[in-house]
DNA sequence: ATACGCCCCGTACCATGGTACGGAGTCAAC
DNA sequence: GTTGACTCCGTACCATGGTACGGGGCGTAT
């Protein structure tokens, strides 16, 4: 487990070894190439870089993008908790927006798809459902 | 109201000019221009055209895809009903989960911020907080 | 020692949903 | 009868988040 090549650390977070590759262009996953010198060889990851893996999809997840999650990675290297949080609070009123979208749509779906069934006479009211 | 041109149609919307232009290259909204003649006179556009516009405004804020109107408009104009139904209960399902994703997100981001707040000793918990 | 699987790397390509550009036509007012 | 605002149209470009390709290298088993 403490040396794990890239396909290992990919599939340990349920991303795809491009992905990985992907990321690392991207700076969010420390890419272990040597500097200057040309020994390229194969590149070892621990639990560390798991970790950041799964942090990268978790902060997908809630919505976060790769370049706010970049910066989120560097303000937890740099300790600057307050921006972090800032960055968090943010995403949580975002989040509680967009669900409150999602469940305005899901219920006028839901009643759509029930009026739907229920009557067969004039148009089925999918394009009416969304005048509001 | 009865004919509007292309800019306050899209405005009725929210839209942008080239957004409806764009809808129209992609045949969700009729493009009324004329087939084989010469005469590319200015387009006018009525109810029916603001209505089925804020419906593709309304369909994708419920996470179908632009692809997806556009069947649900044929399947609309077809009066096929039944699929129109198994698209819409579908999407009720997708957005259930969607839902039930960005709550367990907010939640965990939430917590974060309590206890990013709370403590000033360790590490700021952000990256941890996503182990899960 | 040679084949096989995986790795490295750059570069190109993809889908989605737009947004911008530029040249020409049209319409109403002045 | 020219200015200005708006339209039409094709084509190119953009951001986001990947995904694919292809040439070459390394490490281990046979």
């Amino acid at each position: 487990m403490a040396a794990m090549r890239i396909s290992e650390l990919a599939r340990s977070a349920g991303v795809g070894v491009e992905t990985v590759r992907y990321y690392q262009r991207r700076g969010l996953l420390d890419d272990p190439r040597p500097q200057h010198s040309g020994a390229r060889g194969i590149r070892h990851y621990g639990p560390d870089e798991a970790r950041r893996l799964r942090f990268i999809r978790g902060a997908q997840a809630a919505g976060f993008t790769l370049e706010e999650i970049a910066e989120l990675l560097s303000l937890d290297a740099a300790d600057d908790r307050a921006r972090a949080r800032a960055m968090a609070n943010e995403r949580v009123a975002a989040l509680g927006e967009k669900i409150a979208e999602l469940e305005t749509a899901r219920r006028s779906l839901a009643r759509l798809a029930r009026e739907c069934a229920a009557g067969d006479k004039g148009p089925c009211p999918i394009i009416a459902s969304f005048d509001a």
